[in-house]
DNA sequence: TCTAGCATGTAAATCGTTACATGATTAA
DNA sequence: TTAATCATGTAACGATTTACATGCTAGA
């Protein structure tokens, strides 16, 4: 239900192609609404059909040929109504929680490696956030857009910092554990056993 | 990928129903990982063909009657492969960021009042992982298994810590953004502006 | 018996991912 | 002229969501 909010949004800053939206949902908007150019190209099929963006007239309609499109008013109006009303925050779905629910019931072995790598790849993606808030967020007075943008960049840097930091405390957990290589690779199979605790507790 | 890998956790930590796993995954695992009671089912169906699980033999196999299911090794053992395999992070995707991008575009009005909602949804959620943690996670040693569903609820407690600051922070700028409720109603239609620090800028 | 709620499902539509196909442009 | 790259798509499949259908059980 955003995907073509999110081109409208990205077509409103600047008329792009397809190809043009598909590099900068690599970066830009793409930091928290990710797309391929499938993705992109079925949606601006949807627009154009609905109404709610045009080609641009100056470029021809064949098929290997680029084709850029600005939105229409009908558009603005779609994005404006969307952005105002009350939406429900979606639920959480991580895969790193997931496996560790998981290796506390099956073993840990092999999840180790997997965070020290999550770990630089988040602090790469903070520190990427950090050089984009220096370069285009200089302290002092802004416009109200730019407040808004900066807003925005500033929930992206503190959550690559939440996920750092806590995958630092995740790796000094399994420093304490003993030897996470060969826990619980003994117990196997049977029935669960019914662990104190068990769903009453932990979760994320 | 992994709403299987869900429910055989779920199930190695209780043998359960259809039913109960779905209000299971309305507490406990449902907190990282959401299913619908539709998805449940037909998953439950391939695991149970696929011989990763097996339905109780007590239940017997009548439409409108209780049929549990507990894990069998090999579902065991595909839970710890998947654990231990090596996967990339998924990439952000949050409604609410997308929205304050576009109402940097199209207008504020009506997304404050939202931005309130959500900070007393977190609020409530980050009270409900609180008490969580204060019943099932005392301080002092623990087992291995504890100390790891604790790591995972404390991502939990800690993302929400983060959404409602975050929020904090974005109701503070509205205050100081003039009145929300009319802002660039007046700019309507035509091409986009080309706003400076525009397509380098603002992301999270 | 009727109703409400429990429990297990089916069906259809949309979204997202992966793999592949096709045409245009440019440089060796 | 060939190959590489740019650019726009198609096809197929699996995951997710929403709405609905069916059968059991217990209490009024």
């Amino acid at each position: 239900m955003s995907l073509p909010h999110a081109i409208l949004t990205a077509l409103l800053e600047r008329p792009s192609s397809g190809l043009e939206l598909t590099r900068r949902f690599d970066k830009s908007i793409g930091y928290f609404w990710s797309a391929t150019h499938q993705q992109i190209y079925r949606e601006l099929g949807r627009l154009e059909s609905g109404g709610y963006i045009r080609a641009l007239p100056t470029a021809q309609p064949a098929r290997g040929q680029k084709k850029s499109y600005e939105v229409l008013p009908a558009g603005r109006d779609e994005l404006a109504r969307w952005t105002a009303v009350s939406q429900e925050p979606k639920p959480l779905r991580d895969t790193m929680l997931l496996r560790l629910r998981a290796s506390a019931v099956v073993g840990t072995a092999g999840i180790e490696a997997d965070l020290r790598r999550h770990l630089a790849l988040h602090q790469e993606q903070l520190a990427e956030y950090e050089e984009i808030q220096e370069r285009d967020f200089p302290p002092g007075r802004s416009a109200p857009e730019d407040r808004l943008r900066h807003l925005v960049l500033r929930a992206g840097i503190d959550l690559e910092t939440f996920w750092t930091q806590w995958l630092g405390h995740a790796l000094e957990e399994f420093e304490h554990l003993g030897d996470p290589r060969a826990r619980r690779e003994e117990s196997d199979s049977g029935p669960a056993s019914d662990a104190p605790g068990e769903d009453r507790s932990a979760s994320g």
